[in-house]
DNA sequence: GCCAACGTTGGC
DNA sequence: GCCAACGTTGGC
């Protein structure tokens, strides 16, 4: 099976690029997903080696950078955790309800991609991104997008 | 099983 | 700050 890209969410206030960068390792998990359609794509459809893009949602909402998965899915700690904002009581070790990924940052972007810029490249039209009320935090994109996404982001800002 | 109410997400 | 869109919850 072949690599799989994917794009995933964050409120930059909540967990950015630049948080990511500081990890030991550039490495963390992805944790806080509470959504069974984005939970089903942790839990079963991505695997190590999988690159995903960094978007940064809300505030200047933008591609950012570029992501390696280096775990699979396995059971998200925080929902454990009741003194964590994402504890679910409803999720057990035994019998885990939430799932995240590991991931290590690849590299990021020389230039930000505003999700503006991707909505007039024809190319990136059939993304689920930029439907019009879509709320998915975890998405796959194809090939191809990914591609004009890493192009987009490393081109030389104009002017 | 339906559906209204509610809370959240996220662009603008 | 506003509001549209969406997912979830809970009453019936």
């Amino acid at each position: 099976m072949g690599t799989n890209y994917w794009l995933l969410k964050s409120e930059p206030g909540c967990y950015s690029i630049d948080d990511l960068a500081g990890e030991p390792d550039q490495t963390t998990s992805w944790t806080g997903v509470r959504n069974f359609q984005a939970r089903n794509f942790l839990r079963d459809q991505m695997s190590v080696g999988d690159l995903a893009i960094f978007y940064h949602s809300v505030t200047a909402p933008s591609a950012v950078g570029v992501m390696r998965v280096v775990r699979a899915g396995h059971a998200d700690e925080t929902a454990f955790d009741p003194d964590d904002s994402h504890f679910d009581p409803r999720s057990t070790p035994e019998a885990p309800l939430w799932f995240a990924v590991d991931v290590r940052l690849k590299r990021k972007f020389a230039t930000p991609v505003p999700l503006a810029a991707m909505r007039v490249v024809p190319s990136l039209s059939g993304m689920e991104l930029l439907r019009k009320g879509s709320r998915l935090s975890v998405l796959p994109i194809t090939k191809g997008e990914f591609d004009t996404l890493c192009a987009m982001g490393e081109a030389e800002t104009p002017g």
